[in-house]
DNA sequence: CGGGGCCTTGACGGATGTCAATCGCGGTGG
DNA sequence: CCACCGCGATTGACATCCGTCAAGGCCCCG
């Protein structure tokens, strides 16, 4: 909703950045950009493409943090080292800028400054809004709830959201397992509220219910889990 | 009494801010300071007390998206109006920044720009490391993680650490239920790690224990269940 | 000393996780 | 071009953890 905009400006500020001080990496997909522990001495912003940045834990747990897209940044609020790692998803473009040069530009460009700001307090409040997901969501409705940031995420048709990550990957970023996140989406389709034509995308075709299902609006749920009921 | 190293930072970096341009409000236990829908022309800075920024969902649900203590800046993230509630749970005196000044100050005192820069870098980390807990943690972990935290962010003692909210508040903070918040305390004092001495205090008896619990390194997690079967 | 609210504990149910089998699609080689 | 192969997705059966409902206890305060 909010990220569209906010996007834009975080790549504008960027930009002005860059001043011929920056470098582009270019990676396949599957390729590791971080490895938890690499020193945090480069942020990344990503022009193309989609990476994913997660944490694997001792017990083979592993979460993944977010889905960066173009416009995204990646380690922004690291210090010392990555504690994170990070791959590309999809054939990928990243800028590389030096840490050092990213905080002279705030300093010295007052409305770079400001921009950097405005992009953290949207970060936070991203951020925010994904433990509200996490903490208080049934499965249902997180599955409901990844679906349309991905809609609203710069998707090029609203007609063929690409999904440019595995069940898995999507278990993980919403504290799920893979089969609960098969049975969802299986579950959005029969609802009729989504479809899924196949080639790693999704079609939204009740945009509104799904947005419902994402706000935990209880009644609507109850509705569709009551029409199941006597469907079967 | 200020706590971490981080909010020490953002601290005094509110102080340049304020350079008698702000006003202090005092707020007693259950006060509330930011109604959903408020103007956010307005960002707090906590000097005393404990307070609690949630959000309530149509149907009831509610979710702590943190608990605010000295040094923690409240709406920094929010813009238009806040998007939720903020309460006092203990008497406290949070410091009244009109917005405005904030960004003139940003941009006018290079210094207080990059401090801020860091703290809304340290609030982004925080976040994703509450995703993580809500995501991937089991309810033990996420009370361990939860009475870590508390104990590392300026607890006057490490043999009582004051616990300001209810069981109900670690709950929605947590995302689980009072019952099982209250369960897995109970847990942990029977496991040894911790000690109940009343008056809304806890006393961390092993913390290397409520570290590992926390950190999810699942042998140490098993060995405590198979000697607790063993009790039995 | 009594009351009320919060906390704790118990019994039970349900949502999600686990384990396992099958499906289906896309790629590959004949 | 078609058949085969392999991996991810789906589906099913069952287990488990946590939520729900309910009762009782404890602490604090009047």
């Amino acid at each position: 909703m909010l990220s569209a905009v906010q996007d834009n400006s975080a790549a504008m500020a960027w930009n002005w950045a860059a001043n011929g001080q920056t470098r582009v990496r270019c990676l396949e997909a599957e390729e590791a950009l971080v490895f938890e522990g690499d020193p945090a001495t480069t942020i990344y912003e990503v022009l193309e493409g989609t990476l994913m940045i997660y944490k694997v834990f001792q017990d083979g747990r592993r979460h993944v943090i977010l889905f960066a897209r173009p416009g995204d940044i990646i380690g922004f609020d690291q210090t010392g080292v990555f504690d994170f790692d990070c791959d590309a998803l999809t054939a990928a473009k990243v800028r590389v800028v030096p840490k050092k040069g990213l905080l002279r530009a705030a300093l010295e460009e007052p409305g770079f400054g400001q921009r950097l700001l405005e992009f953290a307090a949207g970060q936070i409040a991203t951020a925010r809004r994904r433990s509200i997901t996490l903490g208080r969501k049934t499965a249902l409705e997180r599955v409901a709830t990844f679906l349309l940031d991905l809609g609203e995420r710069g998707a090029p048709s609203v007609d063929r959201i690409p999904v440019p990550m595995s069940r898995a990957e999507i278990a993980d970023y919403l504290g799920l397992t893979t089969e609960t996140v098969s049975r969802n989406i299986t579950k959005l389709r029969s609802m009729g509220i989504i479809d899924l034509p196949g080639g790693g995308a999704v079609r939204v075709r009740d945009k509104p219910a799904l947005r419902l299902l994402a706000e935990c609006v209880q009644s609507v749920h109850k509705q569709s889990v009551e029409q199941q009921e006597n469907d079967a």
